[in-house]
DNA sequence: ATGGTAGTCCGACTA
């Protein structure tokens, strides 16, 4: 637990996108249980703040941060190993949408464990004729300027971009390429967003220890996606160059997938090494 | 089984 330079403790790290935490409360605080995880990212609450389950994650030991508007989008950060600077927008011109315009409820930041990390839930993009398609684009580009910045101001930082990016960025990260001919998260201009993070020094953790091809960590509800195991791998944890350096395991956790009352996404974690004094 | 989603707030939107 010591925090002196240089010196950091083991994290358990996740991120799942719940697609609604009062729908699922007791799945979600089980899994969060017996996953023994430190610190989770939450995507998709569908709540606003003052109907967020605060107390519930509270009484199995979690401090909460959550940021919610409406009964679209939501993210919160659970911690066991601290909950510091909070921050609901990672820069102070994150693009709006709709009508009025405005920030949604896509992203919450804070120090835990000596990590900043991010919760985050990219907009989905729904068509590529879509109002909501270059908005995408355009939020993406805008987190990789924030994310270089953070990185060119300390390149020992330990940041961790962990969420539901919306984009299957290889073609071996779709159950059928041909199915998503003229759909969005497998256009280039996408692909090229999440490139373009990790140039920017965010680099997927999670998969040199969970390799494809057929590894998912999303299911369509329809079409029996799940048991035909035709899947989307849309959630990631994005490290960078000192976070990355700690990784020591990575799981998706396709179990929790099944059964009644899912979220048609898996949780994901990884495991930070502890880092000793510099 | 010749089929087959699920969440929000209540007909339609979102994913």
């Amino acid at each position: 637990m010591s925090q002196r330079a240089g010196s950091l403790a083991a994290v358990r790290l996740a991120t799942w996108n719940v697609n609604s935490v009062r729908a699922r409360l007791d799945r979600v605080l089980a899994w969060v249980q017996r996953s023994d995880v430190d610190v989770v990212a939450l995507q998709e609450t569908k709540c606003k703040d003052a109907q967020f389950p605060a107390q519930a994650f509270e009484d199995i030991g979690y401090a909460v941060a959550h940021h919610g508007l409406s009964q679209w989008n939501g993210v919160a950060l659970l911690s066991r190993v601290g909950l510091a600077d909070v921050r609901t927008a990672f820069a102070p011109d994150v693009p709006e949408f709709g009508d009025p315009p405005v920030v949604e409820a896509r992203a919450i930041g804070a120090r835990c464990g000596g990590v900043d990390v991010w919760s985050l839930y990219v907009p989905n993009g729904r068509g590529l004729q879509d109002p909501h398609y270059p908005y995408k684009l355009a939020w993406l580009e805008s987190l990789r300027a924030a994310g270089a910045g953070w990185l060119a101001a300390d390149p020992a930082a330990q940041v961790a971009l962990c969420g539901d990016f919306n984009i299957a960025p290889t073609d071996d990260d779709v159950w059928d390429r041909t199915f998503f001919e003229g759909l969005t998260h497998v256009s280039e201009p996408e692909r090229a967003a999440f490139g373009a993070l990790d140039a920017a020094g965010f680099t997927d953790v999670v998969r040199p220890h969970a390799p494809g091809p057929g590894v998912y960590t999303y299911w369509d509800y329809q079409q029996l996606r799940f048991p035909k195991r035709q899947g989307m791998r849309i959630d990631f944890v994005l490290g960078s160059p000192a976070l990355a350096a700690r990784v020591s395991g990575a799981t998706i956790d396709r179990e929790e997938r099944k059964g009644k009352g899912a979220s048609d996404h898996a949780p994901v974690v990884v495991e930070l090494a502890a880092q000793p004094p510099a």
